[in-house]
DNA sequence: TGTCCATTTCGCGAATTTGTGAAATACAGG
DNA sequence: CCTGTATTTCACAAATTCGCGAAATGGACA
């Protein structure tokens, strides 16, 4: 077990940003389309599950957080995954909720 | 890079959730005052800056979506983190707020 | 049984989030 | 400049979340 150091409350404000903005399932359907690179928007919305006026709002919330960045081509935006990381965190909560052990996950969890 | 599996809607239905329990501050330090090993419930409403009435409810919230359990002892119940990874990714957000390249965090992230 | 202690549930108002259509904005191309 | 496409902003109502005090619950213990 590695040593942990213990957030300021700072941190954890910024913490609980991210996990807000993850925090709905149409933006992890978002971030889930942008495991494979930049998509852009209407595809976004699209994969959301929603108008583009919704998903627009969601794409605000993710890149606020700093999960995404966006980039201009043309006439369409895209979107791009900064935190790579989430997938495979959200890959551990399947394999826990899929009933495997927590602690003999924890080594190889999110890596 | 890993092959990752893309989640069906019920699993990012429950990614969604587990974030959502963790999209808190107060759930947040909760979570952190975690890290050591069973806690009391009214520990955790000190580590939370609430009333154990808050407190409870928080603690009913990450115990819903399978994040906490818990369990009595005596006159008191101890609530243990059943998601150890949630740390480790908790630290990502922090290195990578810092300004540490999400990129090269990647192979180490969350592990 | 009765009393203490820890914890939860209830009821309430205040604040935030959500989804959408309509309108505004930004850009490419004639 | 004008048109068409992509995207965002705005305004609004419905739903959800938040925090807390008061009251209820559940064991432990005499």
């Amino acid at each position: 077990m590695r040593p942990r150091s213990v957030p300021d409350s700072g941190q954890m404000r910024h913490q609980a940003e991210v996990f807000k903005a993850l925090a709905h399932p149409g933006r992890m359907a978002i971030v889930h389309a942008l495991a494979g690179g930049p998509v852009c928007a209407c595809e976004l919305a699209e994969a959301a599950g929603c108008t583009p006026s919704t998903a627009s709002r969601h794409l605000t919330v993710l890149r606020h957080s700093g999960v995404i960045s966006d980039e201009r081509r043309g006439q369409q935006i895209f979107y791009h995954l900064r935190f790579p990381c989430v997938l495979n965190f959200a890959e551990c909560l399947d394999r826990i909720a899929a009933g495997e052990d927590a602690e003999t996950l924890e080594s190889s969890c999110c890596s």
